[in-house]
DNA sequence: TTGAAAGCGGTACCAT
DNA sequence: ATGGTACCGCTTTCAA
């Protein structure tokens, strides 16, 4: 299929820089200097290619750009190391979307942090230092980060937040799950599940943090639409400890023989099961939990939790790469949230959700530094 | 590590196409001939071009590789218009996946074809005939596409098939929802809603379609495990005819008013509601549906539905993409099948998939043809 | 402030 | 069977 010399092509050809110099009759280096604030140009002549650039749908070609500059597009990467499943799945799904761009020179810098003291704060100013163009963060302490943030952002380093979010600071976005669809759709669950005039509990960390105490609204707010006189007749922080957990939950379920429903807020939902067999209560008590590790899986086999409410971290690294990827690249200006869709897992689909935390030792080869 | 006096090659550079020549004494071209396995050249020369190219530790560089081949990467893809919404979002899915690769070069062919007639081996056949290295297709018929799939495969076209499948070919992969874990997930929730010795019934299209009849086998194993001595006590066959499932629903719970819930294991779900209404039933039976569509907002709004069984076409598409494309470009092979997990959408839920399912009129723009 | 031109690592094609 | 070279779209440097 050949085409005619000289004929010009029907089908429109991606706008280049060089049809944008066209367009304006200038050079295709005042193409770059306007395109890239570069010093060295009227500010006129900016004005002009940028919107030349918009209205033709300039977009750059990628390989010529990475040919070209041999720079590398880099983003960092700083999320904890600890609660060890969730991250690492967030992990995985950041790796795994930006593996695609690895032959363009799309590089990742990862500096996981341990969660305690003051490494977060640490981690981040080591990333600022280097090279980056991008940064992906899970702010566990976002005070402490907050100046941090601001100072990256000025310098046009874009920051994005994933599973947790910085109030208060221009990071570009925050992608999580919203807490209170969480709890919302525990709640609904619960309802249905549940006859009516059915007493519930609640497990939950500590209702001050905002995520609990919008999981918790949410489950209140739900659970008596779908189960008429429904009622939550206890709530139990627990504060991520398990003999915390376990202690209380034990407590209150034998004052209180006819709670028949525990939604859990958090991931600590073991000891709440650990306390419902010794008091001979499995079986008569439904269990609605947060999140998903492994010691969950025979769990849900066997009934003993009857859903949990997942946060899908891998798709969350999936679309923290993806945004900040479009953002640098095509300028794309995400929503100032994004809150995904938290995924319900039963028995009967808890198949498709242990092949997807496969771990993947290698997922890092060749990464990073 | 010097060669030549006064070339002395610059630290670590990664090795390229120039560099062999220069180690062997040749020219690039009969490189390029060697490395690509192009005629004319003495097989003795390729053996030392391979050999040096394996000791030097050569890789090709991508970037310079998209930027020289005038020739972009172009997927055809073709799906049906018919059945307009979930079709439209596999179609979004796609593009929306592959608009990051643009830049890079990556092309879609677009062909929709109407379901019914010869038109859906017509639009295959016309994109087999385009300069196109993978394809995508949602086969309507694989047996009428069997030896065109086979003909494509043998000429190196990897073909990719969404939503349905094309049994007995060596397409690539086929990405679907499993319509056994549909069936499980309907028949696990309604166990769970309903209190135990409730009966059931189930409208479905044909029993002898496969995907039917697996919906059904889902449902009816999974949902007496929930349910103790659930039962199911219908199954009516309605051949997506809205005016069959009406009348023999509205049939069926006359005579049969200890039905407590419904499962509706196609998109024909509105007929099924109408039946109640006009019956008084609604509030009484628990209504699980199957697929999702405007329609069907306000019947999750006001609870006649109280859930309904997803098969995210959005995410259909975009694995599609991703799949042919990282086989095509990185040589990873995808499994034979691709099972995704259904989503369950409920009330309190429904907003994440009102945004999603969003048209954007623009999503084919400069693409395509 | 702007223009012109030399690469970046391949591919494709013409000449030898 | 081989060598040579004009691009691809962009960055960078040097000249005007």
């Amino acid at each position: 299929m050949e085409k005619k010399p000289g004929a010009p092509r029907k089908s429109s050809r991606p706008v280049g820089m060089k049809d944008l110099a066209e367009a304006l009759g200038v050079s295709i280096g005042t193409i770059d200097r306007a395109l890239h604030n570069k010093p060295g140009i009227n500010p006129e002549t900016r004005k002009k290619v940028l919107r030349i650039a918009q209205i033709l749908g300039y977009r750059p070609n990628m390989a010529a750009r990475y040919l070209s500059s041999r720079r590398s597009l880099t983003i960092g990467v700083s999320i904890p190391l600890e609660i060890a499943y969730f991250y690492d799945d967030i992990r995985d799904g950041i790796f795994e979307a930006a593996s695609a761009f690895e032959p363009l020179g799309v590089r990742l810098l990862y500096r996981p942090f341990m969660v305690l003291g003051q490494e977060e704060v640490e981690a981040f100013e080591d990333i600022l230092r280097e090279d980056i163009q991008g940064v992906v963060i899970s702010p566990g302490y976002p005070a402490l980060l907050k100046s941090r943030i601001e100072k990256a952002v000025r310098r046009g380093v874009p920051v994005v937040c994933v599973a947790t979010d910085a109030p208060g600071t221009r990071r570009l976005t925050s992608i999580s799950v919203d807490p209170y669809a969480n709890g919302s759709i525990a709640g609904e669950l619960m309802g249905q599940f549940l006859p009516a005039r059915s007493k519930v509990m609640i497990v939950t960390g500590m209702q001050a943090t905002v995520d609990h105490g919008q999981k918790v609204q949410g489950f209140r707010q739900n659970f008596p639409r779908f189960c008429s006189q429904g009622e939550v007749v206890s709530v139990i922080e627990a504060h991520d400890e398990e003999s915390e957990a376990y202690e209380k939950c034990r407590h209150i379920l034998r004052r209180n023989p006819s709670i028949a429903g525990i939604y859990v807020s958090t991931a600590n939902s073991l000891p709440v099961i650990r306390a419902m067999e010794d008091l001979g209560l499995v079986g008569k008590i439904k269990v609605i939990s947060t999140d998903f590790f492994p010691a969950m899986v025979p769990l849900i086999e066997s009934g003993k939790i009857a859903a949990t409410i997942y946060q899908r971290p891998r798709e969350q690294g999936r679309i923290a790469f993806q945004t900040i990827y479009r953002f640098l690249i095509e300028g794309i200006r995400p929503p100032a949230h994004i809150q995904l869709d938290p995924a319900i897992i039963m028995r009967s689909n808890l198949e498709f959700f242990l092949v997807k935390s496969g771990r993947r030792e290698d997922s890092q080869s060749g990464w990073g530094k």
